[in-house]
DNA sequence: ATCCCACCTGGAGTCCACTCCAGGTCAACG
DNA sequence: CGTTGACCTGGAGTGGACTCCAGGTGGGAT
C-alpha cells in the first residue's frame, strides 16, 4: 500500500496544502496518518476520497453537504441508497446549473450579436 | 417612460432590496433617480441593466469585472469593441464551466452505478 | 388623524471557504 | 555541524458578496 506525502497529495489533487489541513480539521477528510514524526502519510483511500471532494467541489457542493455524505460513507454499506439518493440530487442540481449557464450563454450571445450590429 | 419602485424591481429582476442599494453603492449601478421624498424610482434602463447584472453574475463574474463592463458601458459607443472583447471572454469562461461540469456529472454518473452495482 | 408599511442612510455584521501566521520539529544535504 | 526546507499546530485574518440594523421620513389606506 503507497503512501503520499503531503507534498504528492497537492501535487496529485490540486488542493492546497492548507485547504487538505482545512478539510481534515472540519472532518470532511477522516484523520490522515501521521509518519513518527507527526507529518502526514496519505493513502490510496485519502487520495481516491479527494478526487470525490474535488468533484463535488467543482460542481458546488457546499461543504456542510460534503460532510454529510462523507458521515454516510463512514456509517457503512447501509448508507448506500442514502448516498445514491444524496448523489442524485446532486446529479440534479448540476443539471440545473449546465441549464442555467446554457440559457445564460444565449443572452450572451444575443449580446455580443447586438453589439456587433453596432459596428 | 415608466418608472419601478423598489418593491416593483425586487419582483421583476429578483435581486433583493439590500442587494439593490449594494450593486447602486459601490457604482455597479449607477445612481438610481429619486422622487421627491428620496425614494427610488427605477428607469427602464436600470431595469434592462440588471437583467444584464443578473446574467453576468449567475454565469460566475466577479463583481469586479462587471464594474470593468458597467465602465465601458458608460464611457459611451467608443468602447463597443472593448465590450465584445470582454463579453467573448466571459463566454469562453462559461464555455469552460459547462465542459467541466459535464465532465464532472459523468463522474457522479459513475459512482451511482457503481453504488447500484452493490446493492 | 393615525397608523402602518415601504422607504431612506451609514455602517456594522455574517457566511463561506479558505489562507496566512508564529513558533516549533525533524531529516537530509553540503 | 549548520542550514535549509518540508512539515507540524492552534488560531487569527482575508475576500467576496451580500445582509442586517438602528434610527428616521413620508405617503396612502382606514
Amino acid at each position: 500500500m503507497s503512501v503520499y506525502t503531503p507534498a504528492e497529495v497537492v501535487e496529485e489533487t490540486g488542493f492546497s496544502l492548507d485547504t487538505l489541513r482545512y478539510y481534515e480539521k472540519i472532518g470532511l477528510l477522516e484523520r490522515v496518518d501521521r509518519n513518527a514524526a507527526g507529518q502526514r502519510r496519505f493513502s490510496e483511500e485519502d487520495i481516491g476520497w479527494l478526487g470525490m471532494v474535488r468533484c463535488l467541489r467543482d460542481t458546488g457542493m457546499p461543504i456542510a453537504q460534503m460532510l454529510r455524505f462523507a458521515e454516510l460513507v463512514r456509517a457503512g454499506d447501509h448508507t448506500i441508497p442514502d448516498r445514491i439518493k444524496l448523489l442524485e440530487e446532486h446529479d440534479h442540481q448540476v443539471r440545473g446549473q449546465i441549464d442555467n449557464l446554457a440559457e445564460r450563454q444565449r443572452y450572451i450571445h444575443n449580446k455580443i450579436s447586438y453589439y456587433r450590429s453596432l459596428l
